[in-house]
DNA sequence: CTCCGCCCTAGTG
DNA sequence: CACTAGGGCGGA
């Protein structure tokens, strides 16, 4: 894959953006690493070619190079080490979590592909979920005339799904979930109007849609309408809590009172910023389990 | 409100 | 073959 011409240096240090940590830690879907630790990222809108160092990183962005957007992206404007210290206020106990992830941040995505991409996550894993998406994208997603990723797609929005049956998604390996997409596809969603309303309404309306219940609802909150206080309770922050926090709810089963009951719980203790704190949680027990993915400092 | 079987598929023990 | 992976749904 050829390089792009002209490329950027941004003087971001990999413990305020950690690119890798923020792309392989279940967010996005859509990215290519190359041999040489190079990322080609696809939204529903721009490609970003990502070339991360320790310092910095070098930049470049398809169809034009906008700096904005991959500012936006990456939720720059959020000022990690304020986060560190005050999480660790809280609670002293969750360095560990940050001195294992310097630099991961939650990402500002669009919430129909959201959508999408986290209907696809249950009962699923996140290598099966790449490989979801990527058909799809080469299914019905537009192809971009982009010298430096050859033949790269963007993630196609929801509407485009109407191109596709219940069977053709079954095909391309959506399993059951295959339903949801094409219910999903045919309600003419309004995303931005709904983006407007207070965070409860938004869960609430989030709910009502066929394949999203709590935790997908949460997921597209934190990662599509930037709902940084949205807590994503899964098997992992679920053992966090009972383990560290609150031991009564672990004999509880997981109905949806003791999902709000964990959710609430997290939330109390690491403040507004908790959706944030969770996807620390997450790295830090998914890589203790899996290959690295987070770099050591 | 809670429990339970089921839904697709790929990978593991 | 049984079981699990970052759930959700519908019925009892």
């Amino acid at each position: 894959m050829p390089r792009p011409d002209r490329r950027h240096w941004a003087s971001i240090p990999s413990s305020v953006l950690n690119i890798e940590a923020c792309l392989t830690s279940g967010q996005t879907f859509l990215w290519n690493r190359t041999e040489s630790g190079r990322y080609i990222l696809a939204t529903e809108s721009f490609l970003a070619w990502l070339e991360p160092h320790d310092d910095g990183f070098w930049w470049a962005t398809w169809p034009t190079d906008r700096w904005d957007m991959l500012e936006r992206f990456f939720a720059l404007d959020v000022d990690l080490a304020g986060l560190y210290a005050d999480w660790t206020e809280r609670d002293p106990g969750f360095n560990a979590y940050i001195a294992a992830c310097p630099g991961l941040r939650i990402l500002r995505q669009n919430p129909e592909t959201t959508l999408i991409d986290f209907v696809c996550s249950s009962c699923n894993n996140v290598e099966r979920i790449q490989g979801m998406i990527r058909r799809l994208a080469g299914a019905v997603g537009t192809e971009c005339a982009c010298p430096w990723a050859d033949s790269q797609r963007l993630h196609p929005r929801l509407t485009t799904l109407t191109l596709l049956s219940e069977d053709d998604l079954r095909k391309l390996g959506f399993g059951y979930r295959a339903r949801y997409l094409v219910q999903l596809s045919r309600l003419g969603l309004d995303f931005t109007s709904l983006a407007g309303l207070p965070r409860a309404k938004v869960r609430a309306s989030l709910m009502r849609l066929p394949g999203v219940g709590p935790k997908v609802a949460d997921c597209i909150r934190l990662f599509g309408f930037g709902h940084d206080d949205a807590v994503p309770v899964d098997t992992h922050l679920r053992r966090y809590i009972t383990s560290r926090l609150v031991p009564s709810l672990a004999a509880r089963s997981m109905t949806s009172r003791t999902y709000e009951s964990l959710a609430d719980a997290f939330r109390g203790i690491m403040g507004p910023y908790s959706g944030w704190a969770q996807q620390y949680v997450y790295a830090f027990q998914r890589r203790t389990l899996r290959s690295p993915q987070c770099k050591e400092r």
